[in-house]
DNA sequence: AACGACAGGTTAAACGTTTAACCGTCCTGG
DNA sequence: CCAGGACGGTTAAACGTTTAACCTGTCGTT
């Protein structure tokens, strides 16, 4: 591993001038250059990063942050994070955070230590003390004093709003996420505020993010006296599929379903899931420009950020049957 | 951000002091210990993993390399990556090589400007120039003169082979994946060999891996002529789900199928996919801890370690049907 | 012809650590 | 009572860069 002493031994030169001829600084001779470069290409060097950010106290690294990286929401988003960090020079330091809240404060000191340029957090739950050392831009999640890229939670309720109620639901069921979580809260109120007056909230029940429902919904479902229920998420819905499988109910002719988030493979269950997409791409790839901008200028105004979501329609979610279920001719 | 001077001069004791307390290279006094680490907390020290690393020359940091993060095989694997990384008081900068052998030499470069003390790679394709100035351990696949932890794809195979026949079917259909990958190309001869003798391969169709299956694939599926098609993966089964479907057969009844890599949502389609699952999180955990046995002894000799794969039966695949297609009573 | 500007190069300091070498002091054992 | 550790602390060098300051020659202008 060669350094830059060695290739100035090896061009005759002083260390500074390769210095400068690597980073373009300042010009040299054409033959001070080539030779400087030959003996790069013949020793192979390659600077060290870790001397470089000491020398000049910019690091070249990011953080990312997440609370789990099996979560299917994710990859899409640090697959965006981690190709633009690179696009703009930086490489992407990723650390997960297990759900954790004690790991993710674990995770941030870390990177602090390691003397990042910034972090991308997307927050495992609550805000917790932010007098970190790097400029910190927040994903799906707001937290006081850094810069935020959100997803349209409210558009993304509203758009399944007018999509139940265009397909003529008037009876419609809520599997809703955790109150707690402002994302979801957002899309719930959203939904709630816009088929207000035109359709009916036959029940609601909350549950957790996942496909294993609670049996308060399971009785629910087992005779679900509407028409279409949405879901706080698409592993709820896919819970719903299953549930409303083995109570012999058909999806869509019987029973609508609508779901969130776009998973992979929300095309793939059986019908395929009418959900809303989260523009994952761009938002892990305007997080890390915002940051690089907050990184070239800390005194920027606050930079909040929401993208636009969008409402793909797939097959478990049809008009409603002419004819009350049961009563069919 | 106070540095080793700052504590230094606040405790009124010198710098190599303050970093000796810090490390426990040395005892101190008890008194000077307490005033050093009540300076500390005052003042809110953290070392700087930089300058660490330059004066060392021991990094904290390992690198990941993978094709894809997208692929539903990896995110389980990374994660198990990063959290015994970090247990081991590692760092990990992971990079994805967007399916591209060009972005990848790139990434492994880049690492190496970052004298990371050690790589974590699944290659994207063919094994490349390898004198890099780390030692390597690859997941997955073979790479000549790296350390290696793969899933037993042979005993896939076999497992597949076994089941196969135990379920009684004698004629299958095989949707075979590349050829030119070694693990598929070994689960495939695996297979083979098992059921020979046993029963008749009624026909052969490479597939790449995708849900989308090529047009000859289509036309097989639309009168098989076998009870069982086994498949390259997961997302190959799906396709073969679709396609059956499409065609009015009814899996299993009609047709068995059996998919490869057990993916998160392998439970989710309609019906649960029988396929085999690889042991990802210990393939990420051994392949860390190989890489710091590595680290820790350049001269050990090579490891490479092959883990076993379970089967995981689901309602995919079910008992050859005791009357031919079409004859039922 | 004198001068300044400039281009091309070097020297040396600095970034924040770790660590070898060194230096008192105090204790212990012969 | 003295030699010699052990102990607790300091000084200074080194890791691989960047960069300000400096030096030296060349060239264009007056």
């Amino acid at each position: 591993m060669a350094r830059l002493k060695d290739i100035a031994r090896a061009a005759g030169v002083s260390i500074a001038t390769v210095s400068n001829v690597v980073n373009g600084t300042k010009t040299a001779t054409p033959a001070v250059q080539r030779r400087v470069l030959s003996a790069i290409e013949r020793l192979g060097y390659l600077p060290d990063l870790h001397a470089r950010t000491l020398r000049t106290g910019a690091s070249r690294s990011l953080g990312l942050v997440i609370p789990d990286l099996t979560n299917p929401y994710f990859p899409a988003l640090v697959q965006a994070i981690e190709t633009t960090a690179r696009e703009l020079g930086f490489v992407l330091i990723v650390m997960d955070a297990g759900n954790d809240g004690e790991r993710e404060t674990e995770a941030l000191t870390l990177l602090a230590s390691y003397r990042v340029a910034g972090v991308v957090w997307v927050p495992v739950e609550h805000e917790r003390s932010l007098d970190w050392p790097y400029p910190i831009v927040t994903v799906d999640r707001m937290v006081p004093g850094c810069d935020t890229v959100v997803a349209d939670h409210v558009q993304g309720g509203t758009l399944i709003g007018r999509h139940a109620l265009a397909l003529g639901h008037r009876r419609i069921g809520l599997l809703s996420g955790p109150r707690a979580l402002p994302s979801a809260a957002d899309r719930r109120s959203a939904f709630l505020a816009t088929v207000a007056g035109h359709a009916e909230i036959a029940w609601e029940i909350p549950v957790p993010f996942s496909s294993d429902l609670p049996r308060a919904a399971l009785q629910r479902l087992a005779d679900p006296d509407c028409s279409l229920v949405v879901c706080a998420n698409d592993a709820v819905a896919v819970g719903v599929l299953r549930a409303a499988r083995d109570a012999g109910l058909r999806v869509p002719d019987d029973l609508s379903v609508i779901g969130f988030d776009d998973v992979p493979w929300a095309d793939f269950v059986e019908p395929g899931l009418t959900t809303v997409r989260q523009p994952l791409a761009a938002l892990g790839r305007n997080a890390v420009t915002t940051l690089h901008a907050r990184i070239a200028d800390p005194e920027r105004p606050l930079h909040r950020e929401t993208l636009p979501v969008t409402l793909v329609e797939r097959r478990s979610a049809a008009p409603v049957a002419p004819y009350p279920r049961g009563d069919r001719p």
